[in-house]
RNA sequence: GGAGAGAUGGCAGAGUGGUUUAAUGCGGCGGUCUUGAAAACCGUUGUGCCUUAGGGUACCGGGGGUUCGAAUCCCUCUCUCUCCGCCA
């Protein structure tokens, strides 16, 4: 949420960078700011009559206590005949708040002015590309989907048959595998100074609204009706909700946060070639890290957040890019995002592994997630997060890209985790 | 699932209608003292909003109500704790 503060003071920069990522209703920056001021006007005079209020209320007090009973009641029927100017008033301030909340959150975050324009992901920015070469994989080249019933790694009927759709079960090797990468990707984490937690998977209405999964996202996260929770969509959201409502000294910035979570996603909507096998699940599993930092140092932490990931998948041997996503691409939430994209040999395509994000102060003004610096007033943080990594396409890119004549080789640095060498 | 108790400032904890815009203690910060530290003593110490200043106003789990006046009374919701039952 943007602060009604912020359009206040810098509107046309709000409106300049909002333009960034072609948002469709720059009008509501003017509505919500009109509000505001009609806000700011009948708080004046309801402030007003509350002080005569409770001026009143009290020199009634004083009068009974000396026993002055007359005079008492005189003031009581003046107060009373003040109450009725005040409850008009205390409705339209109330109104006013309420409809400016319900304008703020339909607007985006303001995209950083480093952020390309563009409104598809054809205008993303590819701002780098390692050295790992696409593999030439020959005609006899088979997707991952192939490989997993190959190797008997992951068997998707059986997951389709105890669940439905998009919810695979992995066996063998291929478990062993799952639970290499996630205790891989958690130590890396720390080895960073990410503090390892195990968050709950299940996350009440506050924490989606706090990062922003709600309420625009609201058909995307699974939701236990019976008692109000929501599957988590992304370690992020248990995370970056543990600094709801708290005011951070500044002294203890960066705060730095990881932990693996299985991630549920409803995917409603989407459609077509790109659901096969490992390629967009209903359940995954992932390794998060998060941070909280000061606003001045946010895109430097963000550039380390990048490297990080980016040494990551190196470190897997495997073929990335790093997209910067243009406006339009970019989720709701972010103010700048890369996009790492790994090359799946068999299939021929980019599979996104991992997004790194910066919200700068959007999720913390819906948290109320502060910092303070000194004796100075308390400012919202910025946070930022990224996958590190998403393991369901790295499985698929490992596996397409691995394969052998003589099995599905495992990358070196998985090898003390997995404790096998290859797949055959 | 059954029964009971409770939700107050960073923490502990008082407060059942009127200088409570919340006592007291601990913690934090500043100071006195000291070579330094501790102790002791003194002071200070929440958040949002409105306001040029001074100040005003709201907030005692959420929402609603009674009253001139509510932390305090009423209704309602949520959550927490204790005991019992069930159970990984």
């Amino acid at each position: 949420m943007l602060s009604i503060q912020y359009l206040r003071e810098h509107r046309d920069e709000a409106l300049q960078r909002l333009a960034i990522r072609n948002f469709p209703q720059p009008e509501l920056v003017g509505k919500a700011l009109d509000l505001d001021e009609e806000r700011r006007h009948v708080q004046g005079e309801l402030d007003t009559l509350l002080a005569e209020q409770n001026t009143l209320a009290k020199q009634i007090g004083q009068l009974f206590r000396d026993g002055k009973k007359d005079e008492a009641n005189d003031l009581k029927n003046k107060s009373t005949a003040l109450k009725e100017s005040v409850k008009p008033l205390e409705h339209r301030l109330a109104e006013a708040q309420k409809a400016i909340r319900e304008v703020l959150v339909q607007l985006p975050n303001t995209p950083s002015v480093r952020v390309p324009p563009g409104t598809t992901e054809d205008e993303n920015e590819q701002v780098y590309r390692n050295e790992v070469q696409e593999p030439a994989l020959g005609e006899n080249a088979r997707a991952h989907w192939d490989l997993a019933k190959q190797y008997e790694l992951i068997d998707f009927e059986l997951g389709n048959k105890v669940t439905g759709a998009g919810f695979p079960v992995y066996k063998g090797k291929g478990a062993k595998l799952q639970r290499a990468l996630i205790s891989y990707f958690l130590d890396e984490a720390a080895k960073q100074g990410y503090e390892e937690s195990q968050p709950p998977i299940l996350v009440n209405e506050d924490s989606g609204f706090g990062t922003g999964q709600l309420p625009d996202k609201e058909g995307q996260m699974y939701h236990m009706q019976l008692d109000d929770y929501y599957l988590v969509p992304t370690a992020e959201v248990p995370l970056t909700n543990y600094y709801r409502d708290v005011i951070v000294d500044a002294g203890n910035l960066p705060v730095k946060l990881t932990a693996y979570t299985p991630c549920f996603r409803r995917e409603a909507g989407s459609y077509g070639k790109d659901v096969r096998g490992l390629n967009r699940l209903h359940q995954f599993d992932k390794v998060e890290i998060v941070q909280i930092q000061h606003p001045d140092r946010s895109y430097d932490t963000l550039e380390e957040m990048k490297d990080y990931v980016a040494s990551l998948v190196e470190s897997l041997g495997l073929p990335f890019r790093i997209m910067k996503l243009c406006g339009g691409d970019m989720s709701f939430a972010s103010a700048l995002t890369y996009d790492f994209e790994v090359f799946a040999g068999a299939q021929r395509k980019w599979l996104e592994v991992s997004s790194v994000s910066n919200f700068e102060a959007f999720q913390a003004q819906r948290l109320q997630l502060r910092f303070r610096e000194g004796k100075q007033k308390p400012r919202p943080a910025h946070t930022l997060n990224g996958s590190a990594l998403a393991l369901p396409r790295i499985v698929a890119a490992l596996l397409e890209n691995n394969q052998t004549e003589k099995g599905i080789a495992i990358p070196e640095v998985l090898v003390p985790y997995t404790g096998f060498e290859s797949i055959k």
